[in-house]
DNA sequence: GCATGATCATGC
DNA sequence: GCATGATCATGC
């Protein structure tokens, strides 16, 4: 069969694909499309490769368009409530082989060699559309920036370095910055070999964390009338740095000076009654106008968490993260859990603590969840879905406050479960009748990280 | 002094 | 109107 474009002409195959841009599959494609017998998650990326560019999906090691060491990826978009687009998903790229990283360079790794040159198709994802009805909105090709590769090169050498210290079952995409090990696989029995630990681990494929995503985006689209997310400043990481490096150096010359101290020193004028004072306070030290936000932050998808320490190191109050919906975590699957991929990312703790009173920065550290402790807070998950699903939240009732079931403090070290609402009747609905009060809906609740945790797992360490 | 339930304040 | 970060109140 004669494609429509020559294989060994990037440029060619380029402008064959710009041409998708504003059409759906349906509209692009011959009419044969109808016959196509992919079902499930991946089949936009299948179509796509058999129907408009003319070959048969493959999972080869080396790029899809090989003779010029191109790899075609289709990803999905979608739209925010003010219209503006962004990447709905990470990006996920080829499967790591646990059994080769461990010999490979970067420079001549199966990883690089796939995906150094990548074809971009994005398309808005809409609820109920048949997939061959998405309307494809950008079209072009991705080189990282030497910046960006710096970090990308770090990650996957972290990668390389755990499978090599026969911890490849305790990857978590917490672990890097941009590039991600994401599981990949049918369930959680998608499992391989590694080669150093006899313990299978779960199949995990390189991927472009979301945040990254929503960087390439906004690059490749340019200036359009829609809004593809924004670019954002960075703070400026030098070759031989990590991101680490370059924001604790940053904090170090304010540790121990108060809050005052360090307005004055910055010059920065802040409200410090102001819900978004320490977020401010973060950016001030940074360098980073307070309008913007940050871009090494964004694309890594880093979540900064302030805490205030006592005199005595304990944290003053716990961690709180977003509600959970009764009806949504009686339907999910830990892996699959909101909970889990918040826990999975990498946080930026901002220390204080009162001396006389007064508030001093102590330290600033970057930190993902152990997968130990991931496993901890899974229990505590399981066993808040279990009340749920149950009907069986209230424990008693006692003068007029309602005692629950779920995991407190000394059910876990890692997690507990609180409320975190305007009032008592802040709710969200049950799925299931409370057995005792016989209630359909509950103050919202949420996962919060303990106090002792935070103290013993992240501040003394 | 802490655990737990409850609530507040701000900003989008 | 609601999400989010922060804080309060009470009983043991």
């Amino acid at each position: 069969m004669k494609l429509p474009y020559n294989p060994k002409d990037k440029k060619s195959i380029i402008d064959y694909a710009q041409l998708l841009k504003g059409k759906t599959l349906r509209q692009a494609c011959d009419p044969s499309i109808l016959k196509h017998n992919y079902t499930g998650k991946g089949n936009f990326g299948q179509i796509l490769e058999k129907f408009y560019f003319g070959y048969d999906p493959n999972s080869k090691s080396e790029a899809d368009f090989f003779e010029i060491g191109m790899e075609l990826k289709s990803s999905p978009l979608k739209q925010l409530k003010n219209n503006e687009y962004r990447s709905k998903e990470r990006l996920v790229l080829s499967i790591i082989d646990y059994l080769k990283i461990v010999d490979q360079s970067f420079d001549e790794s199966d990883f690089w060699k796939k995906n150094a040159n990548i074809l971009l198709i994005f398309y808005l994802h809409q609820a109920g559309f048949d997939i061959l009805d998405y309307l494809i909105k950008l079209v072009d090709e991705w080189n990282f920036p030497n910046t960006d590769l710096e970090i990308i090169k770090k990650d996957w050498q972290l990668i390389k370095q755990k499978v090599a210290n026969g911890k490849a079952h305790e990857l978590s995409e917490g672990d890097t910055f941009y590039l991600g090990a994401c599981t990949k696989g049918a369930n959680a029995l998608s499992v391989r070999k590694q080669p150093f630990s006899k313990t299978p681990a779960k199949q995990r494929a390189y991927s472009l964390k979301q945040g990254y995503v929503n960087h390439i985006i906004a690059s490749i689209a340019g200036e359009t009338k829609e809004v593809y997310g924004k670019l954002i400043p960075s703070v400026a990481v030098a070759k031989k740095q990590t991101i680490e490096e370059v924001v604790i150096s940053k904090f170090k010359p304010y540790y121990g000076k108060t809050i005052e101290q360090i307005l004055t020193s910055t010059g920065v004028e802040l409200n410090t009654t102001a819900k978004s004072f320490y977020a401010n306070l973060t950016k001030a030290i940074l360098g980073i106008e307070l309008d913007k936000e940050i871009e090494e932050f964004e694309k890594a998808e880093i979540i900064v968490k302030t805490v205030r320490l006592k005199e005595n190191n304990l944290p003053k109050e716990d961690i709180s993260f977003s509600n959970f919906k009764y009806e949504e975590i009686v339907n999910e699957e830990w892996d699959e859990s909101n909970f889990k991929d918040i826990l999975e990312h990498k946080f930026l703790f901002v220390f204080f603590q009162f001396e006389n009173e007064e508030l001093v920065l102590r330290k600033v550290k970057f930190w993902n969840m152990p997968y130990v402790d991931i496993l901890e807070a899974e229990k505590v998950w399981e066993e808040t879905k279990s009340i749920v699903s149950k009907g069986k939240i209230v424990r008693e009732v006692k003068d007029g406050i309602r005692y629950t079931n779920f995991p407190n403090k000394s059910f876990n070290s890692v997690s507990h479960v609180r409320p975190h609402a305007t009032n008592a009747a802040d709710t969200y609905p049950l799925p299931t009748k409370d057995k005792l009060t016989k209630a359909k809906e509950y103050t919202k609740h949420c996962f919060w990280l303990n106090n002792t945790y935070v103290r013993d797992e992240i501040y003394l360490k």
